[in-house]
DNA sequence: CATTGTGAACTCATTCACAGCG
DNA sequence: CGCTGTGAATGAGTTCACAATG
C-alpha cells in the first residue's frame, strides 16, 4: 500500500502491522484509559497462559463494550486476525508501543511521607520500568536517609540539579495539598513537564505541562454519592 | 412557587434553597467528580478566608468552563445569588450533602503492605470523616498488630464477621491484583456493596455493588502516552 | 448591572450493524 | 464461518448565548 494515498491519512507497515498514522483523527482521552486497562487484563490472561484472545473477551474482562475495544485499537492500526481475533503477546507489544511503556521512565518523588514511602516501594511500577531515581522533602530529619539502597532523600532546595543530573522525566507529587502547587512551580523549572499529583488540589501549570491526577478523596466522594442514592431508592419511606 | 407545576419535576425548600428533586435528569458522572473538585477548592479558599465566589472563579481553580460549574450546581438546585455569586460556606454546606459527605463513613482495609498503611494513616480521610474500624491481611505474622490503638490487624477469615460488627459500609481494597477479586467476594458476601480498589485489575461484581478504581498505573500510562507525542511533535527528525 | 440559571447548539464518545476478510 | 474493522446512527456531555433577577 502506497503512502499517502488520501489526504491526511498515512500508514506504513511496521513490525509486520499496519499502523495508523493519521495525524487528523482525534482519539478521545477515554481511549488512552482503556487501553492502558486492556494492557493490565492482557498481562494478566498472559500469565494465565491465553495466546489468543477475542474482542468479546477484552470487553467482557475490562467490563466495556465489544466494539469499543476494536474501535480503540482502530485508532491505532489493525491489530486483528478476521474470524479469529487477537494475539495476546503481539496485542500487548503493540499496546506497550502505543502508550510508550515499552521503554523505561525515570521520576523523581517530593513528599517522604506515609504515601510517599509506599510509592517508592511499590511494586507495580518498577516492574513496570517506572523507576525513582530521586526522592525529596523539606522534613530535616529525612533529609540524608535512604529509602533504599541508592536513593537518598535530599532537600526540596536541590530538586533542580538533582532532577537534570538524574534525568527524571517524571515529577510525582506526595505532599500536603499546601504544597503542592509550589513543588509543581520547581518541577517545571526543572523542565519536567510530567506530573503525577497525588495531593488533593489541582495545580495550575502552564499548557505545556502534563499533569495526572490521583485524588482519593474524589473517588469516596463519588462513591458516598451513589451510595447514597442507593440506600436512598432502595427505602420507600423517609424517617424525620 | 407551588409543588408539581411541571410531570416529574419536583421543587422543594430545603435549609432555604430551592433543591431540584428532579428524578427525570439524568446527572452525569463526571459532573460528580467535579462537584467533589468543586467541595476541595472551596474548602481551601474558605481557609483563606474568602466569603463569596463567582463560576467564573471557582472555574479557574479548578481548571474548567464557568458554564459547567452553573450547569453542575444546576443539577441540584440553585445555590447562587444573580449578580454577585456564591456564598462560600453555604454552598460547600449544599455540596457536602449533595455528596453525602455531610456524616461519617466507617471502612474496612484489607491488605496492609506499604500502601495499605499509608491508606489508614491518610490525614485527608480522617479528616473528611472517613473512618477505618477494621483491617485484614492474610500474613501472619502482621496479624495481632495494632496499627493504631483501636485497630488491630485481624486475618481474612474474620473479616465477614468483623465488617457485620462494627458496621463497615465501604471496603477498601490494597492487596497484589491476583487477591483483589477474591476479597471483593468476601465483602459482597458481608453485605459491603461499596468498594474501593487500589489493585491493578478489574474487579467483577453485580450492578448492585457499587465500584471506583484508583489504578496508579493507568495514569502513568495516560502520562507516558501524552509525553511521548508531546516530544514526537516538539522534535523534526527522528535519532535513529 | 454583574452574575446566575438554562434551553439550544454543538462537540465529543459510544454503540450498532454489517461489509470485509482470513 | 466467525470475528475484526469501520461508517453511520445514536447518545451523552459541554459550551454558547442570553433571558432572568437580586
Amino acid at each position: 500500500m502506497p503512502f499517502g494515498e488520501a489526504e491526511s491519512i498515512m500508514t506504513c507497515n511496521v513490525s509486520n502491522y499496519r499502523v495508523n498514522m493519521n495525524k487528523a483523527t482525534k482519539i478521545p482521552k477515554a481511549t488512552i484509559t482503556r487501553i492502558s486497562l486492556y494492557c493490565r487484563q492482557l498481562e494478566l490472561i498472559e500469565f494465565d497462559g491465553y495466546r489468543m484472545v477475542s474482542s468479546e473477551k477484552l470487553a467482557w474482562l475490562c467490563q466495556v463494550n465489544p466494539a469499543q475495544v476494536r474501535k480503540d485499537l482502530g485508532y491505532f492500526g489493525e491489530f486483528g486476525v478476521r474470524g479469529v481475533g487477537y494475539d495476546v503477546r503481539e496485542l500487548l507489544r503493540e499496546i506497550k508501543k502505543i502508550l510508550s511503556v515499552n521503554r523505561n521512565w525515570n521520576m523523581g518523588l517530593v513528599g517522604i511521607g506515609n504515601l510517599g514511602s509506599a510509592i517508592l516501594h511499590n511494586q507495580n511500577f518498577a516492574d513496570r520500568g517506572f523507576y525513582f531515581v530521586a526522592a525529596f522533602d523539606n522534613d530535616p530529619k529525612k533529609i540524608g536517609n535512604r529509602v533504599f539502597p541508592g536513593l537518598e532523600i535530599k532537600p526540596i532546595e536541590e530538586l533542580a540539579s538533582t532532577v537534570i543530573n538524574n534525568e527524571v522525566e517524571i515529577g510525582v507529587i506526595a505532599t500536603p495539598a499546601s504544597e503542592a502547587q509550589h513543588i509543581a512551580d520547581l518541577f517545571l523549572a526543572a523542565h519536567v513537564n510530567a506530573i503525577l499529583n497525588f495531593s488533593p488540589t489541582q495545580i495550575l501549570v502552564p499548557d505545556c505541562c502534563l499533569v495526572e491526577n490521583i485524588d482519593f478523596t474524589i473517588k469516596l466522594d463519588v462513591l458516598t454519592y451513589k451510595l447514597k442514592r442507593e440506600l436512598q431508592s432502595g427505602q420507600v419511606e423517609r424517617p424525620t
